[in-house]
DNA sequence: TGGATATATCTTGATGTCAAGATAATGATG
DNA sequence: CATCATTATCTTGACATCAAGATATATCCA
């Protein structure tokens, strides 16, 4: 009887004629979510970065040619261009990465890894490994393959837009 | 092989000393509950509704004796006291709660649905329920069976601060 | 060549959230 | 009864995000 099982519990009450049960696992999963993401903000955070600010530098350091532009890393990270401009703004501001332009194509600009950034990034990965082997250390292999077989079915469902 | 396995991936070329297997569950884990959010937040919508307010509809409707303070509906939605007052405001401004000062403790204001914000949340929560059934239909009853059994065992690892 | 269209990025204004502190009423203590 | 601590809510300032539109460059084709 956890904090959903109450609230599934108090609706039984309020309104008998629904079928609530959907509510446990959608509810379970967003709380879960929310204070896993917090666990991990914590560990960008020992290392000056936000979750923003990681994503863009690992995403840099792990996809070919390590230098993307502004479009490629909207894409990448499933935001729009605005939170993108907003994003590279910020460490480019902390020196950790910085605008190229293009000598061809004058609306190019590719994104970078200073040195600095670079250094950062391949400290804070390690640490961020570690934190995510850990927020998992709970559940055996049975539940894992469990977790991620039933997550990977609605990520397959919802990103067709069904 | 989704995104997610992509992004691992690179990581394999990019890091091969690091195991970031965790990365899956947890990238998967992520990017579904806010697909889902997204999701959810469409059938808010068709009531003139968001997120924020409809769980503090939601949150009075269930609640006995369905009228709260501010400081109930913080502790119930896990949010700070400035976000209450701020979400009250607009739902108040809205004509769907009202705040009812006690008389025998100043400090006190509890706040109540209007009789159109229940006539609302009667509705919107029929569709909200529909909304999460359907969001779940594609998994079967043993599939859903261990997402919640691994998302329960999460949720109790988190929530004490481990 | 010139003008329409497409592409790429940035700017603006609004929103929801939080952290920290301000405000206000009550209760406890000497 | 005066003061201090406690409780409850609201205010302020900052931040990340998005949607929509502005700006700038490139490409196509008549």
């Amino acid at each position: 009887m956890d904090d959903v099982d109450r609230i599934l519990a108090q609706w039984q009450v309020a309104r008998p004629d629904l079928d609530v049960w959907a509510m446990g696992p959608l509810g379970r999963l967003g709380r879960v979510s929310s204070a896993l993401a917090r666990r991990m903000e914590q560990t960008f955070a020992r290392h000056g970065l936000n979750a923003a600010g990681f994503d863009v530098l690992a995403t840099l350091r792990r996809t070919p040619p390590h230098a993307l532009t502004a479009g490629e890393l909207m894409a990448a990270m499933m935001i729009t261009s605005g939170t993108v401009t907003n994003r590279i703004d910020q460490l480019a501001k902390a020196g950790l990465v910085e605008r190229q332009g293009d000598e061809t194509d004058g609306r190019r600009v590719v994104i970078r890894l200073t040195d600095e950034g670079q250094a950062l990034i391949e400290r804070a990965i390690v640490d961020h490994v570690a934190t995510q082997t850990e927020l998992l250390a709970g559940l055996d292999a049975e539940e894992l393959a469990g977790l991620d077989a039933a997550l990977r079915k609605l990520m397959a469902g919802l990103e067709t837009g069904a």
